[in-house]
DNA sequence: ATTGGCAGTCCAGTGCAACGAGTGCCAGAC
DNA sequence: GTCTGGCACTCGTTGCACTGGACTGCCAAT
């Protein structure tokens, strides 16, 4: 069991080891902070922490560091959130201001979140595809399993599965599949795919409450196949700061580039974190879904973009960060950056 | 002095060190290609090439390497291009066909390239500066040199001084400067300032020879400054590539990575680079302006986007890469985006 | 619960010796 | 003149043993 001062010494060895990179011992530890007790009951305090798998020895008699438990830990109850200082929030207003349209301004928040945070930063550049529904098909595939087809101008073709709400026991049959197949083509078809989310609503509508829980599942369907077929962009900047952590990844920082090149993934994964009330997600170390990013963590914030929708921004650098400046600047950043695509 | 085979031993280090990273002796060259001379031979081979400063070795008693200068006299005499394979070609056909737009061809290009040459990529995406011309000064500085000003409608001012010709003997004075100011101004306010120097050259038929050169000066100048002017921005793709090689930068990727985010520094690097008649033209190592680049070489191509003007098009990677293999996908893929772009 | 002390562990650095790849040079062969 | 085989020499690399230092874990005492 991890004592209050547990958590106290968990705090003061993660800032120690952002600052210095050093695995810290409890000597370290009674030097630099003054808890007022002896090093061998810091050291008391650490087996719990180990224990817990809160913090780690790289090898045997030395000095613990983070696990991704122990961060995780730290960014949900122990790390306060410094405000920037004046003089940092005045040049992201000047530095941004000076944007001419949508693409310079993002181009130039990237590379101002790269340098306020010394880390690689990202910024997601929403396209919205201008392709037309050409047709919706609804294939049953047994009781509880429906397949839908998107057909579109361009000539593209997803399709999806659906599983239907189970409390519903009154079966689909053919007869109202065509008819609300005929519904929802008729609502949809000739619409731009980004409309069909809004459409469907109004149609659910005119729906009995039973038949509008089928609609939904559909609706989430295409909602996900239109957020998949998305051609936004992604804006990088600082790669060159990866090479200067580069002592923190043990292998090499390759992985880490090839992870953030590909970008259709890093897109998916940077819209799958979900922000918490700080306005920020934070994914840690081996939390984060794609093997090459092990080593590294990921601060995301939302922006509102001039069409309204939230897109993303974030930061990517080691495990070993210094979480709370940088939530800091990502929450500073995508909110200058929300009101100035607002006045607009 | 070199001799005709010291030149195919220089092509065989060339290519052995390419293939290896290992400094190539003079016993790997006898084993490896059929020179049918003995060890010793090749050996005074070798002492002449470095004699040249054509090759180095890393510490007595190692291999050679090439220098530089062995590289570019490689590149200039010693290297065949060799063609890229059909299904690399078509390949390059279809995958860039698919694209959208013009962002999303040249997105395509560069990651095509880049996979391409297992180099980093880079293509420079045009964009037309939309000002409007709102003045033009002139203002004497002395007998042969000349202040021209720059105004444009978004409140920007470019200044730059102009040598007039020398064998001009008649002075401009006050009068015909006004003059000439006017006319200027006459031709050019109101202009789109990309649509300067043809508006410039119409000009100059209306003079007389001698006013005519000095008009060349000062167009050549605002032309410059239009240049300097344009936001045109770079897109990057295989930045992993250079982690990947990362053995062949002694110290780290990180100066190499600083340069190359610095976009308005590479760009200006690349238009700077003029292509030989191969189409394309390469910079090696230290023939490299910048410092971080001193271990890199650069090889760039034009290719002619929709507007008609010749943008860059390039790969990016240590000065030990496949010259002969990444010339021609640099040819390849230039030829085919203009091709593309062309029938558009 | 906390503390001082002590034995034990492991890493990083150092010095040394043996090894091997490769050169430079020279005297002799073609 | 050009080429060749041979030989001494130079360095970087590898393996090994050793030492110093920084910690920890545990225990008995407070």
């Amino acid at each position: 069991m991890v004592s209050e001062r547990g958590l106290d010494v968990l705090r003061a060895i993660v800032q120690d080891y952002v600052a210095s990179r050093e695995p810290v011992g409890s000597k370290t530890i009674v030097d630099r902070y003054s808890f007022g007790v002896s090093a061998a009951t810091i050291r008391n305090d650490m087996a719990a922490l180990e224990e817990d798998g809160l913090i780690a020895a790289p090898h045997t008699s030395s000095g613990r560091i983070p696990t991704d438990k122990g961060y995780r830990m730290f960014v949900d109850h122990l790390a306060e959130v410094r405000a920037l200082s004046t003089a940092q929030r005045l040049a992201i207003r000047t530095f941004l201001e000076e944007g001419a349209d949508l693409e310079d301004v993002l181009a130039r928040t990237v590379r101002m979140l790269s340098q306020l945070t010394n880390q690689v930063a990202l910024v997601q550049v929403p396209v919205v595809p201008r392709s037309y529904v050409r047709h919706i098909e609804l294939v049953v595939l047994s009781a509880s399993r429906l397949l839908v087809v998107l057909i579109t101008d361009a000539g593209r073709v997803d399709q999806r599965v659906v599983e239907l709400p189970q409390s519903d026991h009154e079966h689909l049959d053919e007869l109202e599949l065509g008819e609300l197949r005929a519904r929802i083509n008729g609502a949809l078809v000739g619409r731009l795919i980004v409309d069909v989310a809004p459409a469907l609503t109004a149609l659910a509508e005119e729906l009995s409450p039973t038949r509008r829980a089928v609609l939904e599942r559909i609706g989430a369907a295409l909602a996900a196949t239109v957020d998949d077929r998305r051609q936004d962009r992604l804006l990088l900047a600082g790669t060159a700061n990866l090479a200067r952590t580069e002592r923190d990844f043990p292998g090499s920082i390759l992985p880490v580039l090839e992870a953030i090149e590909e970008q259709v993934v890093m897109l998916r994964l940077f819209r799958e974190m979900e922000l918490d009330d700080r306005g920020v997600s934070i994914s840690i170390g081996r939390e984060n879904p794609l093997i090459g990013l092990a080593e590294t963590s990921i601060l995301a914030g939302g922006y509102r973009s001039s069409a309204g929708e939230v897109a993303r921004i974030g930061v990517l650098g080691p495990t070993r960060m210094d979480y709370s400046q940088n939530i800091a600047a990502v929450r500073a950043v995508a909110r200058y950056l929300s009101k100035l695509l607002g006045e607009e």
